[in-house]
RNA sequence: GCCCAGGUGGCGGAAUUGGUAGACGCGUUGGUCUCAAACACCAAUGGGAAACCGUGCCGGUUCGAUCCCGGCCCUGGGUACCA
């Protein structure tokens, strides 16, 4: 009987779907379980065979759930707003939409032939404005909520303004616009103007690792700083509690820590310095300017060191500070800094900086510093300026050198002639009332000195910014805001979905709006509360200006790909109700995602982000928990393994003679040859198929080949298979140029879903990044087969105790194996089994049935159809294999199912070296077992009436006697 | 620079983490089947003639170390003037 994987795997992906037995449903007495890959952006090249790592593991787990008897939610859906469909868009003039459209069916496609056990009637979409009504909905709420220092929660906005009208009598007089501008310094979700990598030929704002050397990565156009008006979230508001919340999830140690060091948070002091800032007056001569200036600082103990101040370019002391005489210089440094992209300053460190004129006085000695602005302090950290004391900190240190200001060392036997002595170690000198005590109490009586005489007080900084949320494009989400005098309004939420427009061109308008400037139908009439013409408007030049009547200018700009990917797994629980985001009842029923997976690449970003927008959600009380993702592992990424044929350029070379990896280092070819990527495809362990070869492409149509054996082909005479030709091979990125993409189709239709989701596993534990190689997938096909053939004659027999021995091993094994996400190793556990029962010859139904069921969460398709060979149940509806009465008992709880030896081997040792093993009842006590040993006549023997000094019994291992 | 993960045969990797290192697969070699090849099956396969030596290098703890500790060298990832 022939293992026929095309048949079992339709029949089977048809009768699951049929039935719909991977359907979820809200209401169970069941216990839950929520399983959640990250979902995909729905790319135009496809699926490649790196794409379904997580999915596969993600999946195994899902079933091994399910038939333990759990509820599983283990949905699938499409991040279906982004760049890629947009530029596209903009290059052909094809609808993005149409795009995404086509790429999420091929998607599905691939999906459903690999066998997963998605509930596909739950799939979301960012880009369908059922979803996105839920992401403006968000976007709303935030606006209408602020962060409470005091409960460490947003609260709505409508309490602060309680709070304004009662205690501060100024409010009322404030005009709308004037009150609007105020709350906007407390919305979650507010408008701020923001330095911004901005790319004229591409229209848009760039992110930081969109930008290279001034010039966009995606195109190679310049790049300049501006400062935009730009939606922003409030991020920062929450990094304490997403700092704290990091110690109750179950993610990796190294996930975390990245994300503790994004969120960075810093203990540290605000100072006060006096700055006197001399006159220009000369009347009024000797007469100084006097204001305090705040810095941040994390070493409060090194004060009687600061030999001079430095301001962050961008900080608004800048202009109190400059003194005329110096006025033209910093102006010049400022403007010379403002051209500046982030990346070309990171880049070039040398040391820059202008002195301002102005002068400050040290709290505590007095004396008079100056005050300079670099660039290496930013304006976005802490207060934007500093003190400076060089003899501790290096980047001080290398201003102090380049501009010849004084190095005070305040810690003893610090050399500082040399570098700065950045350790928070030894005791301090020159430093008052510090001198003698170290440098940990010194920075903590400081801190208490500061805050006792209100020079300043304790601090703590986040180095966690607030994300920037608008995008001038056309591929996202519409915000649900107008524009009235100026200020944003927010559409009521009855409006909700605000509909992407259409527009004429995906191209930035002539007058250099974004794309949706082009939208003719884009204006709110707040009278009507709908959307309508914009040419109802009176005059519009910018949407941000007043419009005439009641008739008002919408948001031009969309939001960021983050926007659809921060609450997405809340709308997978209840994704088609049209009331809220997410039923409360369902909610509190699924509570959060159990196990997340995905890549390592999110740690900064989505990560981030969507616990933000959950934390938000909590504090409003929509959501029941505080944390989203209870527990998290990275899969790794599969890397491309390309092929190589060598061309031979030495003398005579035709260019058409290709030399076989393993002749390329002999004398007669060495540094002869050119590595030619070749198609991965017709490449079978690394040995050419030459025929498909010379097929590929017309270049390589007369190709001739120096074999492996050193034997030349003769194009006439070759016949396939009788040499080898060898590849080379190296590890790169899977991609097309390289020709080393491997498409899951493709390995389906050779060896099965099932050997792809095995092979997949095998290559491999999930978290490590390894490079896609066919080489051993044969090994795990045969296995397949060998299996399959175990049950073509299915006896009804009493099993063995050997074939039972075999069978509760491997229950053991798997069981340990999935709860502990170690999928790799659970292949070797089945093929030993395998060949363990194979040479029992057995095909007894009681061993072979549980042993499908083992098999089902990792080759799902020739489990089923193995566990039906064994079993006259009928396939039942609302298990995707079997009956639960036949899962529970393979599934059962392991350790006490594992089938015990009656008697335990002690291999027994002298001085480290094994001599012997004995053999006692199982369990026998630990001091039983050394009496055992030492009456054991071998024992005698080696101990030849010497005492031992010591026994150790490890139990059930090894028993070791010391002389 | 800082933080994290890792370094085991010809290759991918096991060793459930202090107890017989190299499971399992690939590859290689030999054999069976075949007119022959492919498939399949069987056997061998860390090094060494052997005693022995072997988990990046040096040292330590321990009866015993791939595993724990100290120092160093590589590789991969994250992050970068955060005061």
């Amino acid at each position: 009987m022939e293992y026929n994987f095309s048949d079992i795997e339709k029949k089977w992906q048809k009768a699951w779907e049929e039935a719909g037995v991977y359907t979820v449903s809200n209401e169970s007495d069941k216990l839950h379980y929520y399983v959640l890959d990250m979902f995909p952006y729905p790319s135009g090249a496809g699926l490649h065979v790196g794409h379904p790592l997580g999915y596969i593991a993600s999946d195994i787990y899902s079933r091994y759930k399910r038939q333990k008897g759990f509820n599983v939610l283990h949905p699938m859906g499409f991040d279906s707003y982004g760049l890629p469909a947009e530029q596209y868009a903009i290059q052909t003039g094809t609808h993005p939409e149409k795009t995404t459209f086509e790429n999420i069916d091929r998607y599905i496609a691939q999906l459903k032939k690999i066998g997963f056990c998605y509930d596909w009637s739950r799939e979301v979409r960012t880009c369908d404005p059922a979803f996105y009504k839920w992401t403006q909905w968000a976007f709303i709420q935030m606006f209408n909520s602020y962060f409470d220092p005091k409960t460490q929660k947003a609260q709505p906005i409508s309490k602060l303004i309680a709070e304004f009208e009662a205690n501060d009598p100024k409010w009322a007089t404030l005009s709308e616009k004037e009150q609007q501008e105020r709350l906007m310094n407390y919305s979650i979700a507010y408008l701020a103007d923001t330095k911004v990598n901005w790319c004229p030929a591409l229209g848009t704002v760039l992110a930081n690792d969109e930008v290279s050397e001034g010039l966009s990565v995606r195109g190679g156009h310049p790049v300049e700083q501006r400062v935009m008006r730009q939606w922003c979230l409030r991020v920062s508001a929450y990094a304490g509690r997403l700092l704290e919340g990091l110690d109750r999830i179950d993610w990796t140690e190294s996930l975390k820590e990245t994300q503790r060091n994004w969120i960075g948070r810093s203990e540290g002091a605000e100072m006060q310095f006096m700055v006197k800032k001399p006159t220009p007056d000369p009347s009024l001569k000797g007469r100084e300017e006097e204001f305090p200036m705040t810095i941040f600082t994390t070493r409060a103990d090194t004060v009687f060191g600061v030999t001079f101040m430095v301001l962050a370019p961008e900080s608004e002391y800048v202009a109190k500070v400059v003194t005329e005489e110096q006025r033209e210089e910093v102006e010049a440094y400022l403007a010379r800094c403002k051209n500046r992209t982030e990346r070309e300053r990171i880049a070039d460190r040398r040391v820059t900086g202008v002195f301002t004129g102005s002068y400050a006085i040290n709290p505590l000695t007095q004396g008079e510093i100056p005050i300079y602005i670099s660039d290496y302090v930013l304006a976005g950290y802490g207060t934007g300026a500093i003190m400076a004391v060089p003899a501790h900190d290096s980047r001080d240190y290398a201003f102090a050198k380049h501009f010849n200001l004084p190095i005070i060392p305040l810690i003893e036997g610090a050399d500082v002639s040399n570098e700065s002595f950045d350790a928070k170690e030894g005791k301090m000198i020159n430093s008052g009332f510090l001198n003698g005590m170290e440098v940990k109490d010194a920075i903590q009586a400081m801190k208490e000195y500061i805050t006792n005489t209100g020079i300043g007080r304790v601090k703590v900084n986040y180095r966690l910014r607030d994300a920037i949320f608008s995008r001038q494009r056309y591929w996202g989400e519409p915000f649900p805001i107008y524009y009235k005098d100026g200020m944003p309004y927010t559409l009521p939420e009855s409006a909700l979905p605000l509909l992407l427009p259409e527009v004429k061109d995906f191209k930035p308008t002539e007058t250099g709006e974004p794309p949706l400037g082009h939208a003719t139908k884009w204006a709110w009439d707040e009278k009507n509360q709908k959307v309508v013409e914009k040419n109802s408007l009176s005059s519009a030049p910018s949407p941000r200006e007043r419009a005439g009547g009641e008739v008002f200018p919408l948001e031009l700009c969309t939001m960021p790909g983050f926007a659809g990917s921060s609450a997405y797994y809340l709308r997978y629980m209840d994704p088609h109700n049209d009331q809220a985001l997410v039923d409360r009842k369902v909610n509190e029923y699924w509570r959060q995602v159990d196990l997340y997976l995905g890549g390592s690449e999110h740690a900064t970003g989505h990560l981030i982000y969507s616990r933000f927008w959950n934390k938000f959600l909590y504090d409003l009380g929509y959501v029941c928990e505080d944390e989203p993702f209870k527990k998290l592992i990275n899969q790794g990424m599969i890397q491309g393994r390309s092929n190589f044929v060598y061309r031979y350029i030495g003398e005579g070379a035709t260019g058409n003679l290709y030399i076989s990896y393993n002749l390329i280092d002999n004398p007669e070819y060495k540094d002869k040859v050119q590595p030619i990527h070749v198609n991965v495809n017709i490449v079978n362990n690394d040995v050419l198929d030459i025929n498909a070869f010379r097929a590929w492409m017309p270049e390589f149509k007369n190709a001739e080949f120096v074999f492996a054996d050193g034997t030349s082909s003769e194009l006439t005479g070759y016949t396939a298979g009788a040499k080898q030709y060898i590849c080379g091979w190296s590890v790169e990125k899977m991609s097309k140029s390289m020709f080393n993409v491997v498409n899951p189709d493709d390995v389906i239709a050779k060896y099965g879903a099932d050997t792809l989701r095995l092979y997949e596993m095998f290559l491999g534990p999930l978290e490590m990044s390894k490079p896609w190689d066919t080489n051993g997938i044969d090994g795990v096909h045969r296995f397949l087969k060998r299996l399959w053939n175990m049950y073509e004659n299915i006896v009804d027999e009493e099993p063995t105790k050997e074939e039972l021995r075999s069978l509760h091993k491997l229950i053991k094994k798997i069981t340990w194996d999935i709860e502990n996400f170690s999928f790799n190793t659970s292949i070797p556990a089945f093929m030993i089994a395998q060949n363990e029962l194979s040479a029992l010859k057995c095909t007894k139904r009681a061993i072979l049935e549980p042993v499908a069921v083992l098999l089902a969460p990792y080759a799902p398709h020739i489990a089923e159809e193995m566990y039906h060979r064994c079993t006259s149940l009928p396939f039942r509806e609302g298990s995707g294999l079997g009956s639960s009465f036949v899962i529970n008992a393979a599934w059962p709880e392991c350790n006490e199912a594992y089938l015990v030896e009656d008697t335990q081997k002690y291999p027994v040792q002298f001085n480290g070296k094994v001599r012997f093993t004995f053999e006692c009842p199982k369990d026998t006590p630990k001091d039983e077992v050394e009496r055992l040993v030492l009456a054991h006549e071998d024992t005698a023997r080696y101990l030849n009436g010497a005492d031992p000094k010591k026994i150790i019994v490890v139990p059930g291992r090894i028993v070791n006697i010391v002389m």
